[in-house]
DNA sequence: ATATGTGCAAATTCTTTGCATTAGA
DNA sequence: TCTAATGCAAAGAATTTGCACATAT
């Protein structure tokens, strides 16, 4: 952080330690919630995952609820999500598919390509739920 | 529609018209400001995206500046878009690579399994305006 | 005839901004 | 010390909801 000129301080490492130890995705009020009482406003964790999602620690999600969610981003290990439509569970699909669209983007002229890519269904436990 | 027990109605025919005609995708606001003065209210338009994407006729894109967009979902033609950060010009990515993840998450149980994915980066236009 | 869709206004929800105060570097 | 970050309150933007009226089937 201090490289990108940004200041170290207890609200920013509270946020990452949180997010570096729980997987997440979270959404700003789960994150604020989970913070100690008093810890740090909402608002300021709003400016926290956008600062630290601008020195690229953190990534975006949107599972198409309207709300974005945020997660550590691990640099080596790069995966997306499968998220039920139905109860919003999460689980991780581990690899990535999408270096050929970058390199097309690249092709393309296009610098700095990064993507965003969420898979959605309908989880074996609400199929069974809405069958019995 | 019919099948899905919606009804055919004026305002349903011209923003699918609309969206059939012109590639978009576009926000709510940009359809209904394309249809004809009165056509039809902006929430209408709401609601009439959110009905035609019920029945997969037409597909959301979030493009990560917190306003969704709407585009014809070509059953045969799947892309995907290139967004610039910058200036937010759309290009089109005529390929998809998701369909291995797809297949991974029905293998993990998921029914009625759909993707979204989009790509982002800086268009060589915004690279010489920022040069220049 | 009747359930569905529409328009308008108002509410809700998520996110951002202004500004005085606090605290890193 | 000086600039950046924080908290609180308030604004802003996108989307949804309530309800009376209109309309497709």
């Amino acid at each position: 952080m201090r490289e990108h000129g940004q200041r170290v301080t207890g609200a920013r490492k509270a946020v990452l330690e949180l997010l570096v130890a729980e997987h997440g995705p979270f959404t700003t009020e789960e994150i604020h919630a989970r913070l100690a009482e008093g810890e740090c406003d909402l608002v300021t964790v709003y400016r926290t995952v956008a600062s630290l999602e601008e020195i690229n620690v953190v990534r975006r999600c949107d599972f198409g609820d309207g709300v974005y969610r945020y997660e550590f981003n691990h640099a080596d290990h790069h995966h997306h999500h499968i998220i039920c439509r139905q109860c919003r569970s999460v689980a991780v699909l581990d690899v990535c598919v999408a270096d050929a669209l970058e390199r097309m983007a690249r092709q393309l002229g296009y610098t700095q390509v990064t993507h965003a890519l969420e898979v959605f269904g309908i989880c074996p436990a609400c199929q069974r739920a809405a069958a019995g």
